[in-house]
DNA sequence: ATTTTATTGTTATATTATAACATTGCATTT
DNA sequence: AAATGCAATGTTATAATATAACAATAAAAT
């Protein structure tokens, strides 16, 4: 099993998880001979500003901020389009938003556990998980082409505040009207 | 592991599925003291038209064919809304749309084998499939709540479609530019 | 240098979904 | 049955997401 959930959920040095993946996406362009242009490296590197996903519109007031002028919907769907052709990003349909992969080029699931509360998508690359969805399909005479896997739930950070809130207000009864 | 697959995929009495479902919808409703509404009642009977989920502005264009006059989106997206509420009807994310549950009021995991085709889509409640995504859940410290699992490919009668248009190709090597 | 191709710009519009407030109709109590 | 309250629907407007179509530009290939 393969995951970024540490790196999502515990405080790290991100500026590396951000030069990473730059490094990666210009290996992965050069070696299908296409071109990281300006445009595309900064909604690469938007995406991976944080562990949160973005949508096309956020993302386009952060280029504009960035870039000075203002840019048009295609524009960002273009590069849109083109990271998920490379499998630099994926899409998060439930919510319709983008997030940089933590392992392109590797074959994997994409299996998201996103955070209701904080908005955090960590990815899980899970073997065996793969193999029940290919046995489950083959049972249904399904041919299995692609997926699109999205948990929803509380992060690990989430889940202990969550846990900690409950806490105090079981030993506070007069916290109780509170809610 | 419970699933429509073959209802979906096999020539049946379509009729007896609508007045299936109809059915549980009025049991459900009347145990939980909500109103089948004229209107909500359209919206389930059209989503149970075919085994092929349908958009709100699809749902839209069909209910006004069938009452005569025009529907705004809201009256829709309510109806859905209450539908979702009951569990009667799911959302496939990354198709926009909305089907009816085979199976409502069971608790289950709604994953569903959409195919890419023709358009339908079976859903599949797989016991095993969802202790597994508990257990990642659990791993990764994550709260599991709700989940959105959508497998794409061919259904059993596309799949065969497609093995039989290749094997026909095969055999006329003079047929392969016909691509 | 010229041609070709890929990329981006621009304008308009399609598609999906919701906010806000008015109206209607059912259901309960009196 | 009349009055009241509440649930459901109607209505208008608009937000949010995404794409079509064509023009302009920049990069690559010849």
């Amino acid at each position: 099993m393969l995951t970024n959930s540490r790196l999502v959920h515990q405080p790290h040095d991100h500026g590396r998880c951000i030069n990473a993946a730059l490094s990666r996406a210009e290996e992965l362009c050069a070696a299908s001979k296409a071109r990281l242009t300006p445009t595309r490296k900064s909604v690469l590197q938007l995406l991976w500003q944080s562990h949160q996903p973005l949508g096309a519109y956020q993302l386009q007031d952060q280029l504009a901020k960035i870039s000075g002028k203002s840019i048009a919907p295609p524009t960002i769907y273009r590069a849109i389009e083109f990271l998920l052709g490379l499998g630099l990003i994926h899409r998060i349909a439930s919510l319709n938003a983008y997030i940089g992969c933590p392992f392109p080029g590797s074959d994997h699931s994409n299996l998201f556990m996103i955070c209701t509360e904080c908005g955090s998508a960590a990815e899980v690359a899970h073997n065996s998980l793969n193999e029940l969805l290919q046995k489950a399909s083959d049972k249904a005479n399904f041919t299995l082409q692609s997926q699109a896997l999205e948990l929803f739930g509380l992060c690990p950070n989430c889940s202990l505040s969550a846990a900690q809130t409950e806490l105090v207000r079981s030993e506070n009864p007069e916290n109780q009207i509170d809610d």
